[in-house]
DNA sequence: CTAGCTGCAAAGCGTTTGCACGATG
DNA sequence: CATCGTGCAAACGCTTTGCAGCTAG
């Protein structure tokens, strides 16, 4: 894996020290490969090395959120997911039911972000969207359920 | 105000106490127009009724929620805004940078949401949809910072 | 009368911060 | 060797919960 290796030059090209606590956390998001919290990664983390401190992921988390090398998202559970940033950008749509995520691509949500620029000169941040609702599965039972009542 | 009335009328037939705190945290939700985190409300009603409790707060909201009378919305700032909910549709630009919240109504989202459901089967709830970004007067001043730098 | 609501206090949760030690460049 | 990052612990802010008393229906 040369990402590693690409990664480790953004950090330190933008005047940051590479500690091995960064290297880890910075693996187990990649390896991750999707939406993790800063507790799930402090858990990947501490299988390998049990010493690292959860505030040391938030820092980590908040260095490369700068770097734009993560976004964060909130799901709307309460706390937030973190992701490795993609080139590809994409989004979710989350079941406020069973909570099943699923991904969709950026065709639509590029036309809406077109459309707020012209009209309100607003330049949305449209790289990483979560859209809640109900699933196919959960939205066929509370069809069902309102036909029993 | 006869909506009061109304609005009495849905918590009494859904099975629940009408309490003048209730009635108060209620009051105070409408007055707002527009949304309030749980703390602003809890101020507003302490200027009339001192001793009500942030947790009557919580637990009035998450009734009114319960009874779609009120929507919940995060507005990426760690607390929880509540408006109440409004017959029309509506949405929110909400400027990373300046905080500034700008709403929109909500055509564009509309299609946004037809697609995805003929697309996924997923049935999104696009009632109070929070979109942030950088608004147009921020957006102008990060592009001069950079045209300086 | 009794189910359900209230105020109070305390705990819970994710997140942030102060500090002294340790490691990086 | 200076600076920056770390671990630890404590604080933080929002939200939730347990409990005893009170109140609306």
């Amino acid at each position: 894996m040369s990402c590693e290796q690409d990664t480790a030059g953004v950090i330190r090209r933008a005047g940051h020290k590479l500690t091995p606590q960064r290297m880890m956390i910075l693996t187990a998001l990649r390896h991750a490969g999707g939406h993790v919290t800063a507790s799930d990664l402090l858990g990947r983390v501490q299988r390998d090395y049990p010493y690292v401190d959860i505030s040391t992921v938030y820092r980590t988390l908040h260095t490369l959120k700068q770097l734009r090398l993560v976004t964060e998202t909130d799901m709307g559970t309460g706390d937030t997911a973190y992701e490795w940033a993609r080139s590809e950008r994409h989004h979710h749509l989350i079941c406020t039911a069973c909570g099943a995520v699923e991904e969709i691509n950026h065709e639509h949500l590029d036309r809406l972000g077109g459309d707020i620029e012209r009209e309100y000169g607003f330049r949305p941040v449209l790289d990483h969207f979560a859209i809640f609702g109900l699933c196919r599965d959960c939205s066929r039972a509370e069809d069902q359920e309102e036909s029993d009542s």
